[in-house]
RNA sequence: GGCGCGAUAGCAAAGCGGUUAUGCACCGGAUUGCAAAUCCGUGUAGGUCGGUUCGACUCCGGCUCGCGCCUCCA
């Protein structure tokens, strides 16, 4: 039985889909104006595995996760570039796509573009209006009246006094209240005619919120089951996604509310102005990208996580010894999981209290110790059969283990290698021991580490 | 100022009112020509002060420290 911690409601509740056997999960996407840093990683992973898991469990999942293409920052960075919009965010999703492949993210179901639902936005913010939920504020946006939705402040557990009470002076506002909310935004006349749509309420463009409501409500249903997202997402948006959605539709909006926690690096926020910014393709030129992966999932996905040096050359051993045990058992001829073994149990146990993928884990060193410790090969099987299962231990163990990527080791080709390899065989048979361990001396100089087994040599990467 | 979260062994990180979490690192031993990998053995961790309890790392309260949100942010 699946339960998740709901930050509607503050506890665990247990998951009780709207449609028996289907789940429908929307999660807020990337605003696509740069590259992808590490908190978009955890966020991608996090869902990732959140799916992958529902569909472990038998569930029919749609998955949805948007692309905010229209936004102040696209028009900013565009502007700057000199590049139109729709150019800039092309190349940002794809180079999006590309961090996510390698961090092993499936592709979700549907990527909606915001642009590619301009009319559904629209045809919200009326439904809004005609509610009373709309007004044109003094400079011509449309804005939502925050308290005349009476829910306003759930989510984040704020009320809207102690808001205002703790609000930031100095900003000046065309709004009746400086908690509303902007729905749609008039054109600017140094704004390119691309970001600019005709509207009932002049020409213009959708607000951030109502991007979310809109295309949520289009792709899952005006009320569907899981919504997640970054935890700084929690409020403002999520909180103003409820009370358009909500206003609009009469219906509740979303029965489950997951945030995943913040990334750090060394301890301190991940911000630019601290220059400690990692984007996932500066992180993955250092670190195999399937140990970054390992990385974010062997925390909590609510947990705070701490990006640094010494914690993913950590996961990178951890990841090994995985792989290590697994080594007999190719990834093309995997057994299925067992989940009626001992290890298939505690795993979704583990699984099933809230996505604990860090007890999931816990459970595969248990496992592989019990797999290296009787040899049988049925055991390093269900290593990589539950494994996979959070998008782990993919590929061949000697793949993994001689892959350049993230290893220090690495400048020699695998030629020159396999060529030593071949020598110190040679050397050995000769019982040259002098030989054979220089040449491994040689190779351990350039990083790599020879292991002698009953099958031969082999050699990894340190 | 308002709201909320956290503090676990050298590092990282879970569960749990009373029996070994787990990983990395370290130290012994086995194995190996020597190694590596692997196996065996070794850790009396739970910020602090009180309270509840037969018993608390686990529940309650105070304190200290750290963090997040309240503004665009995954």
């Amino acid at each position: 039985m699946l339960t998740i911690y709901n930050s509607f409601s503050r506890k665990k509740e247990v998951f009780r889909p709207i449609n028996p056997g289907k789940a429908g999960v929307y999660v807020c996407g990337m605003t696509v104006y740069d590259y992808c840093h590490l908190g978009h990683a955890r966020v991608m992973v996090v869902f990732d595995m959140v799916v992958r898991w529902l569909r472990a469990s038998g569930y029919e999942v749609r998955y949805v996760r948007n692309i905010t293409d229209i936004d102040d920052k696209i028009i900013r960075r565009s502007l700057e570039n000199g590049e139109p919009v729709r150019a800039l965010t092309d190349r940002f999703i794809a180079a999006m796509h590309e961090d996510a492949d390698a961090l092993g993210v499936l592709r979700p179901d549907f990527e909606p573009r915001a642009t590619d639902y301009i009319a559904e936005m629209q045809g919200m913010i009326a439904a809004l209006e005609e509610k009373g939920l709309a007004y044109a504020a003094a400079n011509g946006d449309v804005c939502y009246p925050v308290r005349r939705f009476q829910d306003y402040g759930h989510l984040s557990g704020k009320s809207v006094d102690e808001l205002r009470a703790g609000e930031r002076v100095g900003i000046v506002d065309d709004k009746n209240d400086p908690l509303d909310f902007v729905l749609w935004k008039q054109a600017k006349a140094d704004e390119p005619e691309e970001v600019k749509w005709d509207s009932p309420w002049g020409r213009g463009r959708p607000g951030w919120h109502i991007e979310c409501s809109a295309m949520s409500s289009k792709l899952l249903g005006e009320h569907f089951d899981i919504h997640g997202g970054g935890q700084d997402l929690q409020f403002p948006h999520h909180e103003n996604e409820i009370a358009q959605s909500e206003g609009a539709h009469g219906c509740r909006f979303v029965n489950y509310w997951m945030h995943n926690g913040f990334v750090r690096v060394d301890d301190e926020k991940m911000s630019k102005s601290l220059g400690n910014f990692a984007t996932i393709r500066d992180v993955v030129g250092l670190y195999d990208p399937e140990v970054v992966r390992f990385f974010i999932l062997r925390a909590h996905y609510r947990s705070p996580l701490n990006y640094s040096g010494v914690h993913l050359d950590d996961a990178r051993q951890a990841l090994t010894r995985l792989y290590v045990a697994a080594k007999a058992v190719s990834p093309s001829d995997m057994p299925q999981v067992d989940w009626s073994s001992k290890w298939g149990e505690r795993f979704r146990t583990a699984m099933d209290e809230d996505f604990n993928t860090a007890d999931a884990l816990a459970v595969l060193f248990d496992l592989t110790n019990e797999a290296n410790r009787s040899g049988d090969v049925r055991l390093a099987g269900q290593i990589r059969a539950l494994a996979q299962v959070l998008g782990l231990l993919g590929r061949e163990t000697d793949e993994f283990l001689q892959s350049r990527s993230g290893n220090k080791g690495g400048e020699m080709d695998v030629a020159a290698i396999e060529a030593r390899v071949v020598a110190r065989e040679a050397a050995r048979k000769a019982r040259d021991f002098a030989e054979a361990d220089r040449l491994r001396t040689e190779l351990l100089s350039v990083g790599i580490v020879l292991e002698d087994g009953p099958q031969g040599t082999s050699w990894r990467r340190v």
